[in-house]
DNA sequence: AGCCGGACTGTAATCGTTTTCACTCCGTTT
DNA sequence: AAACGGAGTGAAAACGATTACAGTCCGGCT
């Protein structure tokens, strides 16, 4: 359709219906127009291949109709099933969705805290390394931030988490009702969540009379399979491995197999976030699952409610994960040791 | 910082540095500006905290200094990797990512295409679903498109694809070389790179004087499934499957799990991507490595180049594959059937 | 001394929309 | 019959930046 070499303007499309450009833009938002001219514009639009201009739009009714996303780790499934869900949920309010992928790195997160600033966003879900978390509170952001996967140990903002400690204490139940003792546990040293889900590992352990032996790396599997490899050379080697995220699960697995322990007689391993390889490799893992689809939705929700009573008080949604048990943490066998 | 509600805007920083507008713009795009005033300035910039409205920027400077890149599946980690290597080269070159995920939807490819024309933005990376890239010619589109993992048959845009021919070639010349016969092929009927695959796989199994037996499914784990579950009850059982992605991937061990198949022993397998958790099924899954980092930045690269020269023949970088070879495709063993 | 040119600087136009405001109809109320 | 009110319309002012254009200043040439 496009006659010219430039993309049609609403100027264009006001000639072409011969109305002034106020009743064209008054037919693109559904303002009050007869019926006449209203079919008159649809047929210019249609005829000059017009498409509006987001930038001048945005600019001058002040509203972006964008909110921003921003993730640690756009490979993780658990990020990409929450951006999933709250793209769609945006969608359907007519609002825009910018991705970023800070990598866990808190410069990234800067210069995307700064860009969605530019962008005039008008909220953001976030789910921070802990770094940003701490200096969130001093940073005056113009647009309000919904918390995912990340707590906030100062309540001022909303978040929407996982029951991290319960859900660590389900995988210590499950694993101690199966007959393990030795249970170590790793978790991520980048992140709020690995410290929860410690607090509920140790919690639980402590509760139970046994013994808590936790280490905190860097959330790489590389990391946790060297750790396992370095562990399980030692005095007390543990029966079993409670992880607080898949890059370890990858870990442990590969390092059972590099000391050729099988799972889980030579290793137990639980983790965390249910992948869909989780149920292929050896026996299938076992693992806490998260109601990701619910996270994505309830955090636009958070955002939408905030949006429109700025002053409330902040809230926190705590959502319960499912344990989904599979071979990786079957009945340890009466071997002695 | 902010002290009046609104967030600073030129203007107020004009009036804090006492200068005009003008100076202040020229100040921040490095413009021709006194030492004394530049300095006035930019602690003016930072006296009141301003940011640039990146929509005004855009409307006026008639350039969005942002590149569109529409996926199939963001879950994909051939994707995310290539997402990655795109906004690494666009962030050095000052440009924006929009990323959107189309899920093999040819209606979200065109509400997003439409997108991508309201946000003027300078260039498109794309991988079409194949209903998409029939209609593609006759969309006239104002910004130039490079094709990545998908190709047109017709040359109108640049593109840069893996040699899936070869590639797949090179898992039955591997497979033959560990002595099996019987392979059987499932390849995806949503894009040009199943077909692609596919082609290859036909030729250098009738180069080999075996006769391919190919099936085409929609891109799900649980499509691959049930065919190899059906397919294996069939007279002639295959000994081997080639699939061309990592989703029917995970069908084949599913199925060979419930069919209680070994790998490689009852069925052997190999497929597309490397993605980490190859390694750790089974025995491990003999795949393709497409370089991933490669054709991001080609992509990129090709479009800068388009963008400087909008007139130059289109162009179609074909990478090669590496075979990683693991046991889901150990030699063949010596038994009758 | 007068002129020229280069280096800055400010004024104002402009990008493509939305939105305010005033105005014109026309039917209804008093 | 005059006044009112509501609905539809257009002219023009924003929105917040960039940029064309026109000065101003000052040093160096002739």
């Amino acid at each position: 359709m496009s006659v010219s070499g430039k993309t049609a303007g609403i100027k264009d499309v006001a000639l072409a219906a011969g109305v002034s450009v106020a009743t064209v833009s008054r037919v693109l938002s559904n303002g009050p127009v007869s019926d006449t001219l209203r079919k008159r514009v649809e047929d210019a639009v249609r005829a000059t291949g017009y498409r509006p201009n987001l930038s001048a739009r945005r600019l001058r009714s002040q509203h972006s109709q964008t909110i921003g996303l921003v993730v640690s780790d756009i490979r993780n499934p658990f990020f990409t099933a929450v951006s999933r869900a709250v793209e769609d949920a945006a969608y359907r309010a007519g609002m825009r969705v910018i991705l970023c992928n800070s990598d866990e790195n808190p410069e990234r997160e800067e210069l995307y805290l700064r860009l969605m600033q530019e962008e005039r966003i008008t909220g953001l879900i976030f789910a921070p390394t802990r770094a940003t978390l701490d200096r969130l509170d001093g940073l005056d952001l113009d647009f309000p931030v919904v918390l995912i996967d990340r707590n906030a140990p100062t309540g001022r903002h909303d978040a929407v988490v996982l029951d991290n400690p319960r859900a660590a204490a389900m995988l210590v139940e499950h694993l101690h009702a199966q007959g393990y003792r030795r249970i170590a546990g790793l978790f991520g040293n980048t992140s709020t969540t690995g410290q929860e889900r410690h607090e509920g590992y140790r919690a639980a352990m402590t509760a139970r009379g046994l013994a808590p032996a936790a280490r905190f790396l860097v959330p790489h599997a590389d990391a946790a399979e060297e750790a396992v490899v370095a562990w399980m050379s030692e005095r007390d080697r543990p029966e079993a491995f409670i992880v607080s995220n898949s890059l370890f699960l990858m870990g442990v697995v590969k390092a059972a197999r590099r000391l050729r322990l099988p799972i889980p007689d030579g290793l137990a391993v639980a983790g965390f976030d249910n992948e869909p390889w989780t149920e292929l490799v050896g026996p299938g893992l076992t693992v806490i699952e998260q109601p990701v689809q619910d996270i994505g939705q309830s955090a636009m929700a958070l955002l939408f409610e905030r949006l429109e009573a700025p002053d409330r008080p902040s809230r926190r949604l705590i959502l319960g994960g499912t344990c989904i048990v599979r071979g990786s943490t079957a009945a340890r066998m009466a071997a002695a040791d």
